[in-house]
Formats: structure tokens, sequence, C-alpha cells
RNA sequence: GGAGAGAUGGCCGAGUGGUCGAAGGCGCCCGCUUGCUAAGCGGGUGUACGCCCAAAAGGUGUACCGUGGGUUCAAAUCCCACUCUCUCCGCCA
């Protein structure tokens, strides 16, 4: 959420840096304005009138002549008075929630090195590490590798669940639980993060703070009786676990998780429909970091570092690359994406999506920090990352590492976690 | 699922209709004192949103004692509903 007082005061800037977004974007400060001034007189008048009412009401209270017809008339008025101003509070917290309702729905503001542009196309290049392996065989696309391999099974999915779910046998379980156990370990033990593992369903509140409520409704898994949503990321849990909180202690506060994620992803069919690129359920090993406004682009810089090194140390060639201001998610005011190198789509594919949120993210969870002893708080910045989607870290290990028997070469640093160098039939 | 207890400031904890933004303590900050990192003394110490002020400082108003509603001229305090936490019983991976 963005700070109304700033949109109020000094709107141009605001507007401008919405644009880049494209033209909806901009188009949902509309009305806001009015509202804004609206709320502003109606908040001076019911608050002056509600300090004449305590003055005169302690004055009633301080009668001698309970008895006397003064004090009923006094009393009289006094009721009366406190009917208009309870009038003017109910239209007072119309408006504040009209206000809410209309700044809930508005995007977060690009950061200035953000690139201009209104697509992927438009995303800068920043860095390639490695090198796309040339083969001396046709490499295989993973949904035939792994089918054929056995450790991947799509159509026992569908029967049981439906499209876009997948189940992983033998040596392929094994695969994804090495991958998270291996993700897990550098970001503890290497990076310094806080292993946490939160609940994968949350309330409305907890969707709200992070931004996928209430404009992205449909995108998520919704869980009737008790009005719950499966989380889509990490993100949602770890950041509002401080939601409504002073942190006290140092900052940043770095926490890492592995979960489930779920999406609904509805309107998304047609695209990636083969192999386990989209899927309604996948496996993800999130960062996330609360950090001081002041450092967190340097935060936000290290997280991405922290991500890159999984990919390194999987032997995976990959790319980073800025988001342009049209392609930039709701909450997020900046995102470098990893994208891996698939073989079998001759491309780079997202594997992972880091971002500063500003605070966006902590204006809507109320999160704030103490900048120092007896200081006055602050919000803090958030910023999360994937340090890997694991889905799509074991397809691309699958085509990237493949052999010409069709067997898969595992890395040296999965190793003691997959307990093999080679996965065969 | 059944029975009971509770929810107050960063923490502990008092407060059953007005003088309560809320005693007291802890913690924290500032100052003084003290011949060693401790103790003592004095003062200060919530958040949000308005308004005044060129701005800061400061002043001032309103709200907030789990949430929402009600009674009353007046609610932390009375009434109703809900949520959450804890204890016991049942069930359960």
């Amino acid at each position: 959420m963005l700070d109304a007082k700033l949109v109020v005061e000094n709107p141009e800037p605001i507007l401008r840096a919405l644009a880049r977004r494209g033209p909806a974007a901009a188009a949902s400060l509309d009305g806001i304005q009015p509202v804004v001034a609206r709320r502003r007189t109606l908040l001076r008048q019911t608050e002056d009138r509600r300090a004449q009412l305590k003055t005169a009401s302690k004055n009633l209270g301080a009668f001698r002549d309970k008895a006397s017809p003064e004090f009923a008339a006094l009393r009289e008025k006094l009721r009366a008075d406190g009917d208009e101003i309870k009038a003017l509070e109910a239209q007072l917290a119309e408006v504040e929630a009209e206000l809410e309702r209309q700044l809930l729905r508005v995007p977060n503001l690009p950061h200035e090195s953000v690139p201009e542009g209104a697509d992927s196309a438009a995303n800068r290049v920043e860095r390639v590490w490695g090198e796309p392996r040339s083969f001396d065989f046709e490499p295989q696309a993973h949904w035939d590798l792994g089918v054929k391999l056995g450790i991947v099974d799509f159509e026992r999915a569908a029967k049981l669940a439906g499209p876009r779910f997948a189940v992983l046998l033998g040596a392929g379980a094994r695969l994804e639980r090495a991958l998270i156990q291996f993700m897990l370990d550098v970001h503890v033990r290497e990076h310094g993060y806080t292993e946490m593992m939160p609940p994968y369903l949350v309330n409305r509140s907890a969707m709200t703070g992070t931004g996928q409520l209430p404009k992205f409704e449909e995108d998520l898994f919704h869980v009737e009786p008790q009005d719950l949503f499966l989380v889509p990321t990490a993100e949602v849990p770890v950041t509002n676990f401080h939601a409504d909180e002073v942190i006290e202690g140092p900052l940043p506060v770095k926490y890492v998780a592995f979960t489930p994620c779920f999406r609904a992803e509805a309107g998304s069919y047609g695209k990636d429909v083969r192999g386990l690129v989209r899927q309604h359920q996948f496996h993800k090993v999130e960062l996330v970091k609360f950090a001081e406004p002041e450092r967190s682009f340097e935060e936000l810089e290290s997280l991405t570092r922290d991500a890159e090194e999984i990919l390194r140390r999987l032997e995976l060639p990959y790319r980073v690359v800025t988001l342009c201001a049209g392609d930039l998610g709701f909450s997020a005011t900046k995102t470098y994406d990893l994208e891996v190198w698939l073989p079998s789509q001759r491309t780079y594919r997202e594997i992972s999506s880091c971002s500063n949120f500003g605070d966006f993210q902590a204006r809507r969870a109320k999160i704030r920090y103490r900048p120092g002893k007896g200081e006055k708080p602050r919000l803090v910045h958030t910023l999360n990352g994937s340090g890997l989607a694991v889905g799509r870290t074991w397809l691309a290990l699958l085509e990237n590492h493949q052999q010409a028997d069709g067997s898969v070469r595992i890395p040296k640093a999965l190793q003691p976690y997959f307990g093999g160098e080679v996965l065969a039939r």
C-alpha cells in the first residue's frame, strides 16, 4: 500500500511512476483524491464536536443539583449532540473504508533503477553465468526423459488429482528431497538464514498483508469451511510472521522456509501445459528478509546472490534479468528474475524471483522496527526471493545434466544429499 | 467436541461508571552523585490520525485497555456477540 499522505500531498511523481507500469496502474489512483479530501473535513468536524461534548459532559458530571431542570435540559442536549456525532462517525468510517478499499488496489511504485517497458521483452539482462552445454546427441525434454526414467508420472497424477499435477517416484522423489535439503543447508549454514516451517493455510488478513488480496483471489485455492487459503508462496506466512509488530532486534532479520506452494493460475490454461514448469502444486525454498529502508537495495543484491549460489553449485547455466516496469509484480518495487537454461526449449526460464517491496507490504501488514533505543518505530522494508523453486530446479537438472544413455549426472554438491553420482533407470 | 479461566502500555501487573492514556514495578533514555563494569537519587519514556507552527522543536485535539456492537450526558470499568490464549476431559497423526 502506498502512503496515503504522499498520494494526496504530492500526487504527480506517484502518478508518473505508476504510469510506467502501464495505463491500468495509473488509473487505479483515480477517484482517491476526493475521498481523501472528504475524509479530512469529516475527521476534523467529528473530532471538534467530540471534544466539545467531552468538556460539556465533564461539567454535567460536576453538577451539584442532579434533580434540577437545568441538569435535565443539559443532559437532553448532550444526548442529542451524541447522536449527531455518532452519525458523523458512521460517515467517517464509511469514507475511511472506501479509501482503504481503493488504496489496497494500487500497485507499488517501480524503483527508479527499473527499466522502462511493457512486458518481458524489455527486461534487462544483468549478467550471465555458465554456458549452455552443446550436446553431441539430441537432448530430451524433461517430460520425456523423466517418464522414461520412471521417476515422474503425469498420467496417474491426472487420474487422482487432475491436470497440472505430477507424481514423483523413486529416485525422482529422492532428487526432489535432496534438492530441498541441499538448498536449506546452504542458506542456513552459509548464508545465515533462520529456518522456518510456517502453516500452509493462511487467512485473508495475511494474504492482504503481502498483496495477494484483494486483487488476485482467483489465483488462489480457497479452503471453504474456514475461509483460509493455500499459500501460493512461503512469502505470505513468513512475511506476515511479523505483522502488527515492532521488531526490536537488529536488522536484517532473515528467514528461509521450505513449503509447498499452491496456485490456481486461473486463465493460464494453454501455457506450459507439458511437464513440470507450471503446476498447481510445487515445492519452493523461499528467502525472506526484513531490512532497514536505507539498506534494502543492498539486501536485494545479497539475497539475489544467495539464490544464485544454488544454481552455481548445481552447475546450471543461468542469467539474471531486471524486470521492466510493465513486467513487475503488484507489490514489488524492483525484481531480479533468475532464469535457468533449458536445453529442450533452447531458452532461459524463470527459476527464482527476488524482489524488494520497499515499505509497501510493511504498511499493509504493519511491520515496523525501532531504529534505536527510545526511537520511534519506522516501517521496515520487506524482501523475498526463491532460493529456489524446487520443481523447476529438478527439471533443469534433468535436462542440463542428461547423458547420451538417458541417465542423469548428479552434480558434486548434490551427491551427498542424493546419495549417488548418477540417476539411471 | 465438553467444562472452566483469562485477554490492560516493550514486559510484569493494578484498576468495577466521570478526576484513567491508564497506579506500581521491570526495562529503556537523560541528568546528578559516587575513587574502579555496580549501586543510589531526580526526571523522562506508547501508537495512529488531525490541527497550530516556514520547518524542526514544541503545543494542541481525537482515538486506541483482544475484536465488533449496545446501555449511558459519560465506559478499561456495565450488557451482548465473536476471536484468541491457557487448564482439564474426550478424540486424534
